[in-house]
DNA sequence: ATAAAAATTTGACTCTCAGTCAAAAAATGC
DNA sequence: GCATTTTTTGACTGAGAGTCAAATTTTTAT
């Protein structure tokens, strides 16, 4: 049956979203430690052996969760790299995307940085980590589009490795997430001071780079404030403090 | 029996030591998951009682381990700090002694990042979570005492915030170890890249920062051949390859 | 429409392991 | 050497991940 296929595919595409839905919003009440499969069963209305229908273990399911977010990354990177501008720009806008995310959802970065954690990771499918990478390399995509762009258009210095530049963003956004998560620091203000600091940040970093036009001759803050208010405008509107 | 007392406290101290050296060697080899109490009462020879009357919880086993790791890394900031030369090549001494770190101890990052989950967090105990706190202000110590000195000898730009550039060093550094450790990346070469370059990165920023003097004026790569003769000897000794 | 067959769902059960605690053992004091 | 205090022990409890045979639902065949 063609019909009866269809539908039932869709229905349990449909269960697998409310679940993972679900261990989100569990996940961010209680944390990992809190989160159960008996409390998640009871959510979902469907007993703990469906649930084993669609994930191969707990962590699978977390590592569903973090696919979402994953997922969500690359949509404002997307949405980043449009912006009508010089490369440089864009790539502030992929900064700032990163930012919006950390905001949004809180919860984001450290849930992924421990589904990574090697213990973690071995006990999820490798069906789903395959859509984890698969998932990554499309956040990976809009910031690579925007090198090529800087190196074709001259406003990249020569004798600087692109991906070298690309790698020192991510490690630099990455590190500050996890900071301004963290529970002990080397020095008091550094937890408020790294988030806030960012996109300060990344304009040293590029300067120090030599990517065109250095931020002494081009003003970011202006170029931050065009794409709070042009693309960023949706995603801003729901944080409350930004 | 003050004699007696005296020997009491010794011979706690040494156990727990073990307990902790013990549990090291668990996690490295095992994993957080693979990692359980009996194994390590049986390792070490004493039962699981026993363990319970040094630590409240097995995180706060992981915990002191993390804290074993962090007293190195203060150790090894420490040895950088006291370096002959410009602040500046002092600082990058520092980013040298997390990049030893993270070959020396691999699993160091990870699990420190791990143990700050909030869950994990959460079910230490408070005495070992002031212990961490502290021995995370002596990693701060030599940083902020190089930055001190950068101010004072005018090799520091005015109007940047020195804080906010010990920040981003340190968000930088947390970023690529992560990275590297990282079981899903934006792109492939991404993690080659990340742990390869993080000197090099560490020279743009400064250098956008505008701390003097600049890369182009200084071979930092000359300071890093003197730091590994003269610093850190002792360790990169013993890395298989640098 | 009905029965047989196939697919899906269920929750009681198993097993592992963190954490407890009463009893045993060891150390100390008199 | 005996009584008291301190320390150690490992059997036990409870929580929760993962399993699987039985129950239920859906599909197919007649």
């Amino acid at each position: 049956m063609r019909v009866t296929m269809a539908r039932k595919v869709r229905e349990k595409q449909e269960r697998e979203a409310l679940i993972v839905e679900k261990s989100d919003e569990l996940l961010k009440e209680h944390g990992y430690h809190g989160f159960n499969l008996d409390d998640l069963a009871e959510c979902v209305e469907y007993s703990k052996g469906t649930l084993y229908q669609h994930f191969e273990s707990k962590e699978d399911i977390v590592l569903a969760v973090v696919i979402e977010h994953i997922k969500y990354r690359a949509e404002l990177f997307k949405k980043a790299s449009e912006f009508q501008g010089r490369a440089r720009e864009r790539m502030t806008g992929v900064g700032m995307a990163d930012s919006i995310l950390g905001k949004l959802v809180p919860h984001s970065f450290a849930l992924n940085q421990f589904v990574q954690t090697p213990s973690v990771w071995e006990r999820t499918s490798a069906k789903m980590r395959e859509i984890a990478k698969e998932m990554m390399d499309k956040v990976g995509e809009p910031p690579q589009a925007i090198l090529r762009d800087a190196v074709a258009s001259g406003d990249f210095p020569d004798g600087v490795v692109p991906h070298s530049v690309m790698a020192g963003l991510i490690c630099l956004a990455k590190g500050t997430h996890l900071i301004s998560q963290a529970q002990m620091v080397p020095c008091d203000e550094l937890q408020r001071i790294a988030s806030q600091d960012l996109p300060q940040n990344y304009d040293y970093f590029l300067d120090g780079v030599g990517w065109e036009p250095l931020s002494k001759v081009w003003d970011y803050n202006e170029t931050r404030r065009r794409l709070r208010d042009e693309v960023f405008h949706t995603e801003i509107a729901q944080i409350t403090e930004f």
